[in-house]
DNA sequence: GACACCGTGTTGGATATTCAACAAACAGTT
DNA sequence: AACTGTTTGTTGAATATCCAACACGGTGTC
């Protein structure tokens, strides 16, 4: 796929704008920062931002979309079918939020999209679960309430991950996590 | 005096060119440096450089030049007509100095313009020595040569503070700095 | 309700920059 | 001397951004 070249000035517009809003984000939820902060903080015109986004939660959504392609792309070489490989992708997804503590910190705190977590979830799901799931002998009615359970447990352990200044290695996370989520799923099994 | 209102991307491409210049100044000398390279390493496209600059040494000579009117301005509300106030005078030029410390070793350097320290020698003349020589009772035809013996002391001094790492405080060095030149200019007294 | 202030969304003209291309000069190699 | 590769200086059209202005809506105060 060609990756058509965009224009530089276009490229650093959106990369200030998004910093912008990111800076902001640490110290106000959305809902109380306005397009006229995010431009004076990035020094873009307003009438610039508005030839790019719509609103300040279109430039907030643009910023979720990219970090979950990106995340896609970066996990996508990762696909496991064995135990072993499953636990080789948490930790790939505990060394990628690490990598981007930042911005993660930023996306995940209530200043943020309350359904961000909810993609990610997604994400997480259809890289390292779903196929971790659908290997195991678990009842098919119940199967779903497993991965829900798992995910949403893996995410609440990432966050206070993060808070605690990641005090564990990732490696440690990794197998953490993943003897909580197995022991799970196992005492469902037939 | 009225400051006109740049355009910020004027002043945007302007900061990121002369940004460039000193990074690459850092580890070639300025006849190693082509139009291109500043251009890539600021990510801005040739022709907009020849609509600013006329080449490299031209951005090289309005570094300078900002940076010498910079530093009359600052040290402006500075003058002295007495020894201890030409002490003060020489401390708050070390402390503009250690401020700007790596634009002052990167301009010193050998990489950039050799005759920017006899401009930086000027401006040092005239905030400070200029006067502190005219109030010695010193010999008229021997006087701009005391003035240059001081002001060449002490650019070499500065330069080799720098070197050092500034391992002495800018007070302790406008004392040493001081007597030296002082004990000088004391010499050739009538 | 009137008023002042702030932010929004939009507009049009001007400015600055990008991009690709070109001819020429320079430097190094054979 | 010929060749190759790189950089220079310039050009023109397209694009992106800036700037100032405007009408409108929301908020808070009196």
């Amino acid at each position: 796929m060609s990756s058509e070249k965009m224009d530089r000035r276009k490229k650093y517009t959106r990369m200030v704008l998004k910093e912008s809003l990111m800076k902001i984000l640490k110290v106000k939820p959305i809902s109380s920062i306005t397009v006229k902060e995010i431009c004076e903080v990035a020094d873009i015109n307003r009438s610039t931002y508005y030839s790019h986004f719509q609103d300040q939660y279109d430039l907030l959504k643009q910023i979720e979309d990219e970090f979950i392609e990106d995340m896609n792309i970066t996990l996508h070489s990762y696909d496991n079918n064995k135990d072993e490989e499953a636990l080789q992708m948490i930790e790939q997804i505990l060394l990628y939020v690490s990598k981007n503590r930042d911005m993660c910190e930023t996306l995940f705190s209530d200043h943020g999209d309350i359904s961000f977590k909810n993609r990610i979830m997604t994400v997480a799901y259809n890289h390292s679960v779903k196929n971790w799931v659908s290997e195991s002998n678990i009842h098919k009615d119940v199967s779903k309430y497993g991965s829900l359970f798992a995910i949403s447990g893996c995410i609440s352990v990432i966050e206070s991950w993060l808070s605690n200044g990641m005090d564990k290695p990732p490696k440690e996370m990794a197998n953490i996590i993943f003897n909580l989520t197995k022991n799970g799923i196992d005492s469902f099994s037939e």
